[in-house]
DNA sequence: ATCCAACCGGAGGGAGCGTCCCCTTTAGTA
DNA sequence: TACTAAAGGGGACGCTCCCTCCGGTTGGAT
């Protein structure tokens, strides 16, 4: 990810493999138990003391990123397809819904993603700054094209789609009250919003 | 609060007594640290032993609700002076505006409300069931006499003021936009949003 | 083959949660 | 006022989890 100085060891192969052991273990336990599951399980599981997990992962939001980075990847692929959608308008709910989807990969994701936001040296922000550039292009291309209001801002949407996702994992809506949140939503950056199947 | 049978002896002075320095302390430090302030600590500045918090508060839930209490109250004393607004699509921003204040009394009260809201024995759901029951009174005026969109509920509405309150507290928006936030959901369940003045 | 940096993981200190158990205080009663 | 039974009190404890220190080990470079 970073490049090393000229004089830098090559990273050495076992430490290469116990990391990716713990991203494989944190991957599991995350998508379980949730943001919170406990790091030293997750060492135990990854067959490594729980020094090991710190020195490679100072921060639970390290780990995270790590976790998330494949699935990441996957997202990011699959945006040329939405773009080419004929309807600029539909193109940004359908970002909108795969985003959602995204940040309820793990139970109470949204929590350290929108506290990640202000501060730029946290492990999740630049991952966040990719999605919040994506749909600054599928909106304003909305905002030309289609019917999006000129007043939204990509961030807005972002912080729109995280409160979607936060209240979707606490499981305190069904899944007809949190469509009607949806459309909701859609209402107050879309001027006009067509019933989206499914 | 719940009537005892008729042969119940009275509570005790002291036990009402270490109740109300629970409570004391415990709005403080809700207020300062948050919801997840440490109980010990709340015990060690009542004056109290842990045993005896968890005896009147046997969940974290219980001493939020009872800290919340009073406050609650006040809030809805001051809910007739908005229903007796002339324009009811404004009454019905003004509350929701004062509900987001309420829920953002201490950092990550949106958290415990919103999963308090699918079950009916937790401490939270009661109160929370007041606020939904005022709320629905005033979407229906806003329906009949102003402008709310006919589909909306008012449970949809409040999972909305959570998701502010819960935005908000995070400190990831900046006032401005919060404030496009509030304008784009005031926008999702009106159908003519005025600018409101802050 | 040797060196030394990078790496490993057990052990342990610290914080918080929730409970058990024995002692103290108080409300009702004689 | 004196007694009693129940309610209340709190210290101490066991548990889990977080995070770090430190002596021993491994493997890349020469």
């Amino acid at each position: 990810m970073a490049e090393q100085g000229s004089k830098a060891r090559r990273p050495r192969i076992d430490g290469l493999h116990n990391r990716a052991l713990i991203v494989d273990a944190a991957l599991r336990h995350f998508t379980e138990q949730g943001i919170n599951a406990s790091l030293e399980g997750i060492a135990k599981e990854a067959g490594v003391g729980p020094a090991t997990l710190y020195r490679h992962f100072p921060t639970r939001e390290a780990l995270l990123a790590d976790a998330l980075y494949v699935r990441g990847e996957e997202l990011l692929a699959g945006v040329t397809e939405i773009e080419r959608s004929a309807d600029p308008d539909c193109a940004l709910q359908r970002w909108m819904r795969v985003m959602e989807d995204y940040l309820s990969l793990f139970q109470g994701l949204p929590d350290p993603v929108i506290r990640a936001l202000p501060e730029q040296d946290s492990p999740l922000s630049a991952p966040c700054q990719r999605l919040i550039d994506v749909t600054d292009r599928l909106l304003k291309h909305a905002q030309r094209s289609g019917s999006a209001r000129p007043e939204v801002q990509a961030d807005g949407l972002f912080l729109s789609v995280l409160c979607l996702a936060w209240a979707k994992a606490t499981g305190a809506a069904d899944n007809a009250t949190l469509e009607t949140l949806r459309t909701m939503t859609a209402v107050g950056y879309l001027d006009q919003v067509r019933a989206t199947g499914q």
